[in-house]
DNA sequence: CATAAACGGGGACCTGGTCCCCGGTTATTT
DNA sequence: AAATAACCGGGGACCAGGTCCCCGTTTATG
């Protein structure tokens, strides 16, 4: 055994997996992405299997228990909505357009789907859930304050309004996997917006929503 | 058998209900409205009749099929929505104030809860159902015009809009029956109130959205 | 007070999701 | 290019949970 395949790994007994193996695992994650925000986190397996076109073999085995599959979701989401708000924050100059372009752009990366994954049993505290969090929420912090200071967002509100209304915008009917209703959701999202643009044209009953009042609240229940 | 009750229905044979049989109905369709709300028409029947305070076999007695449920809910619940936009349109003299006071009364009734209705089986052709969606459509039309014709209400939007945004915003997350959510939700039925004023502060893509929009596109999936 | 309608809980049936086994297929190695 | 081992996929057994009915008891009516 010349050793031509362990270099950066733990010496032997991890050859690399196969080719296919891998971008079958990231089809079954998109697949899984893309059931989870239409019918929940509680989707059956072979569902999941069936559209990301492997067997249901396949996915038992690279995720035996369901929380590993959500939690590879999630993490893979918040990623690319976390790039969303970072580009918008460096590539738009004005700040609102900003705030514009990632409530868009997080649109299009269905984030309507992380609060159907906060129902069942998910690891909350994992540390690489943790870190990814960290990134999002300073990204879209950055986002916000940076408006606010520039005198275009109103001051009553705060990051979690922005998420949570954002979330709920998004978020598929049940029974439509329409897809017109894209164009409904950007027009309701643009209206969200011109009502977040300062001046301020009422008065908002209760106080400017953190992030940290969301956590607390969704897990009230 | 001396005919003292059958004097307005059909001959004998229908002595009428008993009165806590009736009661129990109502108890059902209640907790039916919030448990679909809550957790969509799949829930379990034995679930909703414990919320109900009755049992299973009175729900399965007084509802055979789901169908009939369901029915029942969404008609009732139509009923008081309708009630709160006459209501609005009648007793509020600014044109927004009542839009607002519509939407918000909307909320409390919980129309998130319409839409989860229309995934499974469920018939949409009932002619009780067509008469009452009739008078939904003609109550909220009118407030919707009204405003625009006193150039309070932006142009480009549509009952569409409004009922859709509306339903999504308060739409439940699943995990959550967090009481504090309410909250948020009129904070952000605000906020969407807020975009929807006159001047328009931004062009939307895409028509103003009617009602006929929306049925047509919710059935297409 | 008599009577019949309505109630409620417990248990049998059955649908539908989970999870494993094993024969066939496909990427890697010399 | 052939050998080999990892990987794949479908079918079926198991099991949890929802549905629905049966029957002894309660309660409104006249």
């Amino acid at each position: 055994m010349t050793s031509t395949v362990a270099d950066s790994a733990s010496a032997r007994r991890v050859p690399r997996p196969r080719a296919d193996a891998l971008r079958n695992r990231e089809r079954i994650v998109t697949a899984a992405r893309e059931m989870f925000v239409e019918f929940g986190s509680q989707v059956p397996y072979d569902e999941i299997a069936r559209r990301a076109g492997v067997g249901n073999a396949t996915l038992y085995r690279n995720f035996p228990e369901r929380t590993d599959l959500v939690h590879e979701v999630v993490l893979s989401l918040m990623a690319r909505v976390t790039e969303v708000a970072e580009r918008a924050a460096e590539e738009e100059s004005d700040t609102f357009a900003a705030l514009r372009r990632f409530t868009l752009g997080a649109a299009d990366e269905r984030v309507g789907a992380l609060c159907p994954m906060l129902d069942g049993a998910f690891d909350k505290d994992h540390p690489d859930l943790i870190a990814e969090r960290a990134r999002l929420e300073e990204a879209v912090q950055g986002l916000v304050e940076r408006a606010q200071r520039a005198g275009r967002l109103r001051t009553d509100v705060g990051v979690g309004d922005l998420m949570v209304a954002l979330s709920q915008l998004t978020r598929p009917l049940p029974g439509s996997g329409c897809a017109a209703f894209d164009q409904f959701v950007r027009r309701h999202l643009l209206l969200f917006l011109d009502g977040l643009e300062a001046p301020a044209r009422s008065e908002l009953p209760g106080k400017a929503a953190t992030l940290e009042d969301l956590r607390r609240d969704s897990c009230s229940s």
